[in-house]
DNA sequence: CTGAAAGCGCTTACAG
DNA sequence: CTGAAAGCGCTTACAG
């Protein structure tokens, strides 16, 4: 049925090593026998069984991915971008999800030990730390993408998320806000504290400060951004900005402003940060921090790649910058250019 | 290093052929025999190679799915879907990418005479129709999913397109809109002309015709939607309600109103269509026919599995329904129940 | 420049 | 109940 190598062999009346030798395009192979087997290959439509070369090879040309899942509203971005990479090197992307929690990753610890893949992605580690031993002590390639921003283990791409938080207070702060509040995500995710920790130093810069009262610890949800306003409008001081740490929180941020009367960007500017789709489509459309997440996924890719290549592990996280996206719920649409949103790259 | 079939077969004193058939749990091995193999695979933490085994067997206990791009707003609910089954049932997921034309589809054919997968799951086959001959004739089992609704060669997976133009007209009229205009897909899109023929259809049955001059051609952008609103406005006739062919060319509908002073739901009803995260964050929130893309994704990808089981291929498409969610943009907020969303399954 | 043979790590008749 | 041997479809020393 299936054409092998010894099919080709045959018909061209040479060895199965002197066809592996030209599909490999190894030297020292005769150029008329080369040809000679180049038209049976073509003729046939040969192609060499990917199994059976991973066997012989001991590589599979394969990476693995494992992710939290698959419907978080930026993911897409990431995986686009590892597969462009992924599939213009020639190798396949396995893609597992660690949805199922303990029973998932355990499967998935499986294929690893299977030897299914030569190498990993990784986006944000769920609580894998512990099965993240079995994959180091095999000696798999391993790249993270970190969300989170902490330091793991691992070679990992994160952004600049410091620099993107002091990019949303230079912004708010340069549009004349000066009580600026904030709606955080979980506090123990190093995201948070780095976003924070940007946004605070500018403000202290310029010689303000920033209101404990109104730094409200949110958990990413649009729920969370909502209850936070309906929170600071009941009881907190006065504000004239939000910085929400992620696009879902702001969806919810311009609800509550929106249910309390409020209007953005006149009584309150607000800020995200992701610039997933929805940011343009809110409501006021929103400025926000964008994530380089497509750029992310790809300089992941390119990293592991080139750990299979034998290149050396990188000990600094790779960083792949921010950069602000000016929409209308900062500033007025006459003062907007004629697209009615710009953008412009973070510094450095 | 990796501890192989031989190696356990060594500690265990036995042959492979006796490891091998505890591994694959077959009769015929003496009770005290297996328990000796086991408790040598738990000590060394053998896992079976899986590419060897593939070799052996001749099937990789991996399914292939080839989409168009991973960034559309709806992919992530499909993948979701089928990553859940195709796990569950232990098989893998070799992700592929379509979006760099003829070039990718080239490398995914190699990759399916490589044999690196046993069946196939295809989105929305972009103009795949001259490769995918070369699918059917290598026997690949395939399953498409199939968001134009047309009816391809292969088992596939689709939804009540039909039903959900008529669920979005059937909502309409009993709001009391009576003057109903369309912003369709492309026309040459099955799942466009199932739409709006579903509508159409109830529109008539309640005794009012379609106004050929209401049915604008867009191409499921919020751009095209916001072009559509303009032109009505400008040199159509009168309108109070809008029936947009997919939620982001909704949103689009959404802004060019807002823009031009009307204000939904009173002026006008606005539905969409595939029930996407931004249709809960538009504003209004946004009425929309809901396409259970992870059910889709969950029966493609079961499907294909019983057809690797060797059961039949289906010869009519699997339909999964669509269901009305209502929100904010077709009925004021006081009349609606408290959660302000309700969602109510079509008939049949 | 070329080929026979061993090996990659499994499974599966076949024989006992 | 068990094992030796062949085979899956390649690659890679090794020898010529």
């Amino acid at each position: 049925m299936r054409v092998t190598i010894a099919e080709v062999a045959r018909r061209a009346r040479v060895s199965k090593t002197t066809v592996s030798r030209v599909l490999n395009n190894k030297a020292d192979v005769d150029a008329a026998t080369a040809i000679r087997v180049r038209e049976v290959i073509a003729a046939t439509g040969y192609i060499p069984s990917a199994g059976a070369v991973g066997l012989a090879r001991g590589v599979t040309r394969t990476v693995g991915m494992l992710v939290p899942g698959l419907t978080w509203p930026w993911m897409g971005e990431v995986l686009q971008g590892v597969a462009d990479v992924v599939e213009a090197k020639g190798y396949g992307l396995l893609l597992s999800t660690a949805n199922r929690g303990a029973e998932s990753l355990e499967e998935f610890s499986r294929q690893v030990s299977a030897k299914a893949f030569d190498g990993l992605l990784l986006v944000e580690p769920p609580d894998a730390v512990r099965h993240l031993r079995v994959l180091h002590d095999s000696g798999l390639p391993v790249v993270v993408i970190d969300d989170r921003g902490r330091r793991p283990a691992f070679p990992s791409v994160g952004t600049s998320n410091r620099e993107g938080g002091a990019a949303a207070a230079r912004h708010l702060l340069g549009t004349g806000r000066t009580r600026l509040a904030t709606v955080t995500g979980p506090r123990d995710f190093g995201c948070t504290t780095d976003r924070l920790t940007g946004f605070r130093d500018v403000v202290r810069e310029a010689g303000l400060t920033l209101d404990p009262r109104l730094i409200i610890e949110g958990d990413f949800t649009s729920e969370s951004g909502e209850a936070a306003i309906r929170q600071l409008l009941d009881s907190g001081p006065e504000f004239d900005a939000v910085f929400a740490h992620n696009d879902l929180t702001a969806a919810g941020v311009l609800a509550g402003l929106r249910k309390a009367g409020r209007t953005v960007p006149d009584d309150v500017a607000v800020v995200g940060f992701d610039d997933i789709p929805l940011a343009a489509h809110t409501q006021p459309p929103l400025t926000t921090i964008r994530q380089p997440l497509r750029e992310m996924g790809e300089t992941a890719a390119r990293q592991l790649l080139a750990q299979l290549g034998g290149a050396p592990r990188p000990d600094e996280p790779l960083i792949v910058p921010t950069s602000l996206v000016v929409r209308e719920s900062t500033q007025d649409t006459v003062s907007a250019p004629d697209s009615g949103t710009s953008r412009e790259e973070s510094p450095r």
